[in-house]
DNA sequence: CGATCGATTGATTTTTGTCAAAGACGGTGG
DNA sequence: CCACCGTCTTTGACAAAAATCAATCGATCG
């Protein structure tokens, strides 16, 4: 139940049912944070990782004004900061965007499963994914125009939301403001409302009510320029459908 | 004499001198490369990670018209693509910028290094402080202005090389053209030339010559809204100094 | 010497940010 | 039930930042 998502659709590196249970036996506690709440600040050393069960949530660094720089969108299924288990204190905060249920796993736990080989390499996999997340996102920062970011963001939310079955791939529930939108793109909320008006003209996608609408998921990943690669999905040959 | 240089300087994390004969027996070769020759390509299985002896080397992502977006700088000390091991093939290239010299590990001998849970643990850290960079770099594109850009990375990169005794704070060589600066910083090559006569004429820093000299780092530090802690150096009492 | 690559600069256009205000919407308390 | 409030969305007018286009300059290399 807990782990159902973590991995779920992820190239040949799935879990199996041993270790999906070891996994589960190392949950000391299921929590439920309320939307919009800062779970990990920068910093601050830790002694557990989160798997999110339900909800979303993010990662940020925040700039000397207390703007803050979205580097991570996190869903259902990702084990957001098991990086902590190595990287400790960490470099960022992470907070709920909206309610989440989460599993807290406390580090020592995650030391007798990192022992077990196949699995370690299945849980250093999960960090490496956010890795390549991250070097998607900075190819969206640096290479793309305003428009063509949020195209790319929302194939790939898209496509993420698939691999752990939320999303049918025409439309899918994503409760973030506009601003939220403005802080993993980089452009100001002005601009990103601007931005979503244009993208709705020109009948490539609809974003209202926390429902994102893919009317031309096609036109989509080619104004984003999205191509899935990097998110190491099964069935690669559904690519960007 | 091949591993000096990595995990140098970094928090409790540094080699023990088993770990280090460990890593250096696993090396097969040692090899030059020419600058500017592309190394690793995207999609393509490996069968071996690269460590650098000397030289650096970039990782990017290309876009629809061939302009590239450098996700990451790579100096001597680094595991460049440790991480193929555990995600391969990669998503991403990786070329030489100059000529660098570079270690190169069949990726069965890293299976027995991570193996041992403290240099494992080691391993899945260096892999970990790149994804930490990839997210100053996410701050950096999403938050700065071009100006800011730069300096927060020249910042980023005079910390790396102090590391690794390769800058002493004041200046350091940096072989990159200023096409390269802006592919790293997502801006033209035209604008990243007006942006670094500006930092000179400000008296903030120059670059000539393929030398940086960081004449004011406090204010190049501010600029850029640089804090380096998310590069886990040691004596943090000498932040951004 | 011509060719090439990188650095530099000016003029202009495009994109995005900033500032300001109004509209929409849901929730709350009276 | 309705008025009020806060938050989010939307829009316009204008300013700032960066891209684009075009050209020149300088150094290096065969």
């Amino acid at each position: 139940m807990i782990t159902d998502k973590f991995l779920q659709g992820r190239q040949g590196i799935k879990l199996n049912d041993d270790e999906r249970s070891a996994i589960e036996q190392a949950v000391s506690e299921v929590r439920v944070v309320p939307a919009r709440t800062v779970l990990i600040e920068a910093g601050k050393p830790l002694r557990h990782s989160v798997l999110i069960i339900e909800g979303m949530m993010c990662r940020y660094i925040v700039d000397r004004d207390g703007v803050r720089q979205l580097v991570g969108l996190h869903l259902p299924g990702d084990f957001i900061d098991l990086h902590s288990y190595v990287l400790n204190p960490l470099d960022h905060d992470i907070a709920s965007l909206t309610e989440a249920r989460i599993a807290i796993v406390p580090h020592d736990r995650i030391r007798p499963l990192v022992a077990q080989p196949e699995l370690g390499r299945k849980l250093w996999f999960s960090t490496l994914l956010d890795a390549a997340m991250h070097r998607a996102w900075l190819f969206r920062l640096g290479r793309l125009d305003a428009t063509g970011r949020v195209a790319h963001f929302l194939c790939e939310t898209d496509a993420r939301l698939r691999a752990v079955g939320m999303s049918d791939g025409r439309r899918f529930a994503l409760d973030l403001t506009q601003t939220d939108l403005a802080e993993i793109c980089g452009v100001t909320s002005v601009h990103m409302n601007r931005i979503l008006r244009q993208l709705r003209e020109d009948g490539l996608c609809t974003y209202r009510q926390s429902v994102v609408e893919m009317i031309r998921s096609d036109l989509l990943a080619r104004r984003g320029q999205f191509d899935d690669a990097y998110l190491y999905l099964d069935d690669s040959a559904a690519r960007n459908g």
